[in-house]
DNA sequence: GACGTCTCTGTTAACGCTAACAACAATTGG
DNA sequence: CCAATTGTTGTTAGCGTTAACAGAGACGTC
């Protein structure tokens, strides 16, 4: 064990040049002579030869490895969004380090970060969805590059989040366009700036077509709740048309309404959010909200190479456009 | 920006020592008067220092990182295996960098990791459910310490594995035991030894009870491969019983079967493997197979970290047995 | 021919930490 | 009382890389 491999000296002295050109052919300088840096290329090849990412990172000050901090990476949305982040990240040569913590409070989440700044890595990613986020990232040192998805849009914090305010409105109106009288909602945790800002739009349609939303059914994400939910959905004749804050909360109405007779989409119809792959082969298949977390990721891993590379900080904001993706669960109401 | 933190020296010279004490502070030598310590550990509460890992890293040799190789991440038992692994290295002081990879071929592993040694990491996890990752393994630097989860059982590599042949056989004598004459099996994607394992266990359970295995459906673990097989079961009037390799692919075949009329768990039923946390909503609530992921992450980790601790490479294999969990989707065939 | 200006390459000094050794005091044993 | 041992601290030398500067040719210009 410990065999360590070559190091720059080796190669050099392999090259017959001096360290200082094996790392200028491996930095891409311009002033090598073409023939020096074949002859440098062969002898990293002969050698086996890999940089030594630590010594490279003490010496310029930052590592090429960008810290994520997520919450739940189980949940279908934020493990897109890391899988995403990672591919785009390994793309511009970045490894990716994930600290996925238990509950985003204001001491997990400082840990977490704490953590992936004695790595010194180069930036960070937040996927903070919640409010007891927010305090954190405020206080964090000024000098790492930052930025959050999904996270407060009141903080001066660069931000990417997936316009949950249109997908819950386009949700809606997909709904009153079939022509029903009212949407019910089946929303996430309250202290989720996604729940919030579906619960936003799914309101503002309805009071844009002058209707007085119905009470909200609060959820928290899983089919369980949903299920929860939808055992009063069922019970209530006057109900034609749910929006569901994610496809898990979809799911649990989906077999409340099975279980009390109601049929979808002929009693009820149902839209979720999220796109999960199994939406399509729910009973009835999901009418549902896809928000693009590939653009996500690449816009936020955008962001933060420019913070690391021109050094700046800036508060920008860039908001990503989900689509609706229309499926069985929708239909007119009958008569 | 890049407004570098105190270093080592700058905690030294508040707390009146050298930095070497700080560093004997740091890392828990016994020799260090209490009085001294609490000066230092003093003095880096108030300066904020942090350690740099990447300094430590390039004098040890090896950094506090664990790098994970994966393949779609996005998948239920890759998500919770790698946010487990990331949960129990946390607890031991590991960061987990993340190499996820779209093809699990020779190349891309090999990629993959090299990505993680050239970041001088401290040990690989390789989640590498897939024929052909095993090649790309063998020809690792044997000095870097390495565990796979579900890999190939057959090479002399360490391995934690959930045992899919248990878990299979459990299901597949789940419905025997419910009265079945015999049970059909919806596989996974031929070259992953989840698949296999669980082909086996199937197999296995039909032979010792004296059946003959009824022909193999193929699938890809989506449901929509799922809805493709449920499609032709439920066209088969013998058909009463199925054993899926996932709950997607259940997921599938539930809704094909719905379609065809064909009611679960009173004309056919349907048990899965993973336990997604939506199963319990499915319709019906489904029974399925539970591998303890938290259990697998914890024996790979604790592999790796006595690989990394003791120097020793050594073969060791590590099996994790699933339980079964019983739902509304298993009944007695009918008359 | 002397002088700047390129292009290419080498030399030296950090970066922040740990390991090895050295140094000194306090304690013990004879 | 001297030597050996122990506990505590400081000094020095790297780890492998990049940055800054220095130097050697080649070339063009005055």
């Amino acid at each position: 064990m410990a065999v360590h491999g070559p190091a720059m000296t080796d190669v050099a002295r392999l090259a017959g040049v001096s360290h200082q050109t094996v790392s200028r052919v491996l930095n891409g300088h311009p002033n090598v002579r073409e023939q020096t840096r074949l002859r440098v290329r062969a002898a990293i090849a002969e050698l086996g030869y890999r940089p030594n990412g630590a010594a490279r990172a003490l010496v310029t000050g930052r590592s090429q490895v960008i810290g994520v901090v997520a919450q739940n990476t189980t949940l279908y949305g934020p493990a897109s969004l890391l899988a995403a982040l990672e591919q785009t990240a390994a793309e511009e040569g970045f490894a990716v380090s994930v600290g996925s913590v238990r509950n985003l409070d204001h001491r997990s989440i400082s840990a977490a970060v704490e953590r992936h700044l004695s790595h010194r890595v180069a930036g960070i990613v937040v996927i903070a969805p919640v409010e007891s986020a927010g305090e954190a990232l405020e206080r964090l040192p000024k000098d790492v590059p930052l930025v959050t998805v999904d996270g407060d849009p009141s903080r001066p914090v660069p931000l990417v989040t997936v316009d949950q305010v249109a997908g819950a409105r386009a949700a809606t109106q997909h709904l009153l366009d079939a022509g029903h009288r009212t949407v019910w909602h089946v929303s996430g945790p309250s202290d989720w700036f996604d729940s919030v800002g579906r619960i936003d739009g799914w309101r503002e349609a309805l009071l844009a077509a002058g209707l007085v939303p119905p009470p909200l059914m609060p959820g928290d994400w899983s089919a369980s709740s949903g299920y929860r939910c939808g055992q009063m959905l069922a019970r209530m004749p006057e109900v034609t048309a749910v929006f569901t804050a994610n496809d898990h909360l979809a799911l649990g109405v989906l077999r409340a309404l099975h279980e009390f007779g109601r049929r979808v989409p002929d009693d009820i119809s149902v839209v979720g959010f999220d796109d999960v792959p199994e939406a399509a082969y729910f009973i009835p298949p999901l009418t549902t909200v896809r928000p693009d977390f590939d653009a996500v990721a690449r816009a936020s891993l955008q962001m933060l190479l420019s913070q690391i590379e021109s050094g700046t900080g800036g508060a920008l904001r860039q908001t990503v456009a989900p689509t609706l993706v229309a499926r069985e669960s929708v239909a007119p109401p009958r008569r």
